[in-house]
DNA sequence: ATATTCCCCTGGAAGC
DNA sequence: TGCTTCCAGGGGAATA
């Protein structure tokens, strides 16, 4: 579900909410794509306290003061949600957390692609393993059309592709390359080494715009993403060509088209966004 | 090494 | 109305 907005928006509201925060007890389900048996996770996070919530690519850094922490993921449909003690379980909560002022916050997710996993060595090194082979973070002045080009040339993948593979540039999946790819007029399917700097520079742009306009706008909910405190993001209104298949370009009006890559749907105005 | 494909899982929308 | 099929923001393993 998320791309790097939304878990950006939901880190930033979770810091809020946890930073300096105690746990006292944790469990978990057991049902994530990746988790922690329950047991290891109530032993490895009781006492500990949260020094910060960070994000690294689509992952959520849980701090605690010791350096170590937890590695969150959202697969596709995972949410937050905190709430006073006194509740049951909420349906599809994956796994909780108890907190020393008495709060509860809890990992849930429909569809069980969400991960969980224990970092016992210092979290912000990035050196465990889910973490170490990540690509660039586009809002950096590393990721550019230089370093892009550089990165894309041995590549015959289609650039859409590339795009969202997060060894390469992380954070950007099938709504923002989609968005981006159009903002730059560069067709979905061109081979990324085809891509000449001049056009590589306008692409990189392209992804730090859109990625930045989205977080203004707290992320893109297209059903299921809300924020830690339930609301929604309200991007999806400035969409252009992301499930627009068959709508009439907003820029020239030739019918968006919809592709198939690799099992993902590419979306794409054929007049703005031509092969070459 | 690189490029597709297949799978994990559940629910909502669309088609018949 | 009800059943079936397709589709979904991600990522990783298996396969060519």
């Amino acid at each position: 579900m998320p791309e790097l907005p939304e878990v950006t928006t939901i880190c930033r509201s979770l810091d809020r909410q946890l930073r300096g925060q105690v746990i006292t007890a944790a469990a978990s389900s057991g049902r994530l794509r990746v988790d922690v048996d329950s047991v290891h996770l109530q032993h490895f996070c009781a006492g500990k306290c949260i020094s910060a919530v960070t994000r690294r690519a689509k992952y959520l850094l849980v701090v605690f003061t010791d350096r170590s922490g937890l590695i969150l993921h959202l697969g596709m449909t995972g949410y937050f949600v905190i709430t006073p003690d006194d509740q049951q379980a909420l349906p599809y909560e994956r796994a909780h957390f108890l907190l020393a002022d008495g709060r509860r916050w809890r990992f849930c997710d429909i569809r069980c692609f969400g991960s969980l996993q224990l970092c016992h060595e210092d979290i912000q090194s990035c050196t465990h393993p889910t973490l170490v082979n990540l690509g660039l973070e586009p809002l950096t002045k590393a990721f550019n059309g230089s370093s892009m080009h550089r990165l894309s040339r041995n590549s015959r993948t289609p650039v859409k592709t590339w795009l969202m593979d997060q060894r390469n540039v992380v954070g950007v999946g099938n709504i923002y390359a989609n968005e981006a790819l159009f903002r730059a007029g560069i067709h979905p399917a061109t081979p990324a080494r085809r891509l000449g700097l001049q056009r590589c520079r306008q692409l990189a742009a392209a992804v730090k715009t859109v990625l930045q306009e989205a977080i203004a706008a707290g992320g893109t909910t297209i059903s299921d993403y809300r924020d830690v405190d339930g609301s929604e993001g309200h991007f999806s209104t400035a969409l252009e060509v992301y499930g627009r298949a068959g709508e009439p370009c907003p820029h020239c009006g030739a019918t968006i088209e919809r592709l198939l890559q690799g099992g993902r749907a590419a979306f794409f105005c054929p007049r703005c966004q031509p092969q070459r």
